[in-house]
RNA sequence: GAUCUGGUAGCUCAGUUGGUAGAGCAUCUCCCUUUUAAGGAGAGGGUCCUGGGUUCGAGCCCCAGCCAGAUCACCA
């Protein structure tokens, strides 16, 4: 492939050459065997001087300070920085200072990986610092990592700050940024921390399929795939919900699932197209258990990244000590509204929702109308942990009716930082009444609304069997992730997040230059005359195609007896 | 999908009414031959996102497009 270098990426090939002239390999094949890492030395060395005496070490060079015949350099590892000492005289001991000279001085770039062997000091200046007494060049970097450099004054020059190229090109990000390798540090936490607390709890940790037949367990629109032995359509799951239903009904009192899911819908800053949501289901608990349950582990994680429950997101402050604040979505809106709307008919509703300037339309019924109500007047206020509870029954297919409020179910969200973390249901396990639930979603879906639940016969079969009384909870743990990181965007909990594709580099011939080389196929060589004539172009656009192509190293024009020859090269 | 903002050297950014393309860091060469928190001097490095247009002349103005971010819409 044709590929435009840099000076500084010529010149990186070209000390890729000096390197093996003198015999050294730049990709060496054996292994180094490193023995400390850059943390535990910084940690450690000041209490525990004797275990530093000789130490291997690796990483990637991210400044280097010449000296005459000393240097000082920066080695990153996968734990931290640690400064480098290196003296001529005790790298190159006799007589040839080549490895000082040229290899360390000028064939060794920042970006490259080295091996070190030496001891730990502290410098006059009091740092910890490795004095190496050899180095080996474990891998050459061809390409020029950028170089942010914190002053004196603690300001930082030319950060690696871009965000299309942070999100394109995480591996540099991660190089040069250490708090984005620190925020997926604590993400890898996140998950970490309820991985083991549900473990504890003896729940199952299972996998279920991502491929699915008919998409369930959510309102959203799949990705749609095909599956050519089968013949069939498929879809990318949007939920597991109904997989880890039919597990209970297999006899599993409690399983979870930490699960990729896709929906096919607008992408922003709380959404991208593939995100991750740890779904738990518990025979014989209800939504009240669960919100217990759910309180101690969310405590738990945010004491595991942060020591303590308080964690400091944007400009708040948000305390996940038990025990979190508990609301109807009744009791909200009348908290942040002043209507008590729990006797309203479709009519008075409409006419609240008109009065306190919420967006609605005449296909809402009474269900939307109080949902939009709640999403527009409470959702973004509520910065403290805060359950909501009982939903109408029109949004949520799978959630168990209330047990003694008319038209509600047994659900809760987890509402924090004015975004939804979670969602929970004592899950609906009567089987008729699941039917019917089913097929007033389909009456929603020929009305129009594209999200509708698709009916699920398995499902239906599976519950009539009997699904004893269960607690289910689906928390987003990019979501978590991001409040437990003070990350403002789903972009940065996600290593690579989506996005499109990048413009092709390198030499996209334009139409004008595509029409020449057509013609040119089936001739090779012609008159540069005949070629002009057959095409209908000005005299700026004819001379910058002609150009064009020439650099492109596709056309040769050569004069001969005849005139102006023009050749197919490509 | 809509609106706004942006895209110039490896990185961060300037660029005047439209008149030879700029800085810092990085790179290269030289100096310094030193336990340092950007040592000094010099040099090289450009598809100004792409394609059209206006113009004697476009990084700059106009049109179309691409990519990104923010806000909104959509969206558990």
């Amino acid at each position: 492939m044709y590929q435009e270098l840099s000076e500084q990426e010529i010149q990186r090939r070209e000390k890729l050459v000096k390197l093996r002239g003198i015999g050294i390999d730049p990709y060496p094949a054996e292994e180094f065997k490193v023995d400390c890492s850059a943390e535990d030395i910084l940690k450690n060395y000041e209490s525990n001087k004797t275990l530093y005496k000789t130490v291997t070490f690796a990483g990637r060079l991210m400044r280097r300070r010449m000296m005459g015949k000393a240097a000082f350099a920066v080695l990153q590892d996968s734990s931290a920085r640690i400064q480098l000492y290196f003296n001529r005289d005790e790298i190159c001991p006799g007589e040839d200072k080549t490895m000082y000279n040229d290899v360390f001085k000028k064939l060794v770039d920042l970006g490259d990986i080295i091996g070190v062997k030496g001891y730990v000091f502290t410098t006059e200046v009091g740092e910890i610092t490795i004095h190496v007494k050899e180095f080996v060049i474990l891998t050459k970097s061809v390409k020029p990592l950028p170089q942010p450099v914190i002053d004196a004054d603690g300001k930082e020059h030319d950060a690696f700050s871009d965000p299309e190229q942070r999100y394109r090109q995480r591996y540099v990000d991660l190089n040069v940024n250490p708090e984005v390798r620190e925020t997926f540090i604590q993400r890898s936490k996140v998950v970490s921390t309820m991985r083991n607390f549900l473990g504890d709890k003896g729940y199952l940790e299972v996998e279920t399929p991502v491929l699915q037949p008919i998409y369930g367990g959510a309102a959203a629109r799949p990705f749609k795939t095909h599956h050519n032995t089968l013949d069939m359509t498929l879809y990318l799951r949007i939920a597991n919900e109904l997989y880890l239903k039919k597990l209970i009904v297999g006899g599993f009192d409690g399983v979870y699932e930490f699960a990729k899911d896709f929906r096919n819908e607008g992408m922003s800053r709380f959404h991208n197209p593939e995100f991750t949501q740890m779904e738990l289901y518990v025979a014989y608990k209800d939504y009240n258990w669960m919100m217990d349950m759910v309180e101690e582990m969310v405590e738990k994680i945010a004491i595991a990244l942060h020591g303590e429950t308080k964690v400091t997101v944007g400009e708040n402050i948000i305390n996940f000590a038990r025990p979190w604040k508990r609301l109807t979505m009744f009791e909200a809106i009348e908290e942040y509204t002043g209507i008590d709307i729990s006797e309203m008919d479709e009519v008075q509703l409409r006419a609240t929702a008109q009065k306190l300037d919420v967006p609605i339309d005449e296909t809402m019924a009474k269900g939307k109308l109080i949902d939009e109500i709640f999403g527009e007047k409470c959702e973004g206020l509520l910065i403290q942990p805060t359950f909501i509870t009982d939903y109408p029954v029109e949004m949520s297919p799978l959630a168990k009716k209330h047990r003694s409020k008319e038209g509600l179910v047994e659900r809760f969200e987890c509402i924090c930082n004015g975004k939804e973390i979670c969602n929970a249901y004592s899950e609906l396990n009567d089987p008729i009444d699941q039917r019917k639930r089913f097929e007033d979603q389909l009456e929603l879906g020929k009305r129009g609304d594209d999200e509708a639940m698709v009916l699920d016969e398995d499902f239906l079969r599976a519950i009539e069997y009997g699904m004893p009384p269960t607690a289910g909870l689906g928390i987003g743990i990019d979501r978590l992730s991001m409040i437990m990181t003070n990350s403002n965007s789903i972009q940065d909990v996600l290593f690579f997040p989506q996005m499109k594709p990048e413009a092709k580099k390198g030499p996209e011939l334009s139409g004008n230059e595509k029409a020449v080389v057509d013609i040119l196929l089936n001739e090779i060589k012609m008159d540069l005359g005949v070629l002009k004539s057959k095409l209908d172009l000005s005299n700026k656009a004819w001379d910058k195609t002609l150009k064009g192509l020439g650099k492109a190293g596709l056309t040769k024009v050569t004069k001969t007896e005849e005139g102006l020859v023009i050749e197919y090269l490509g």
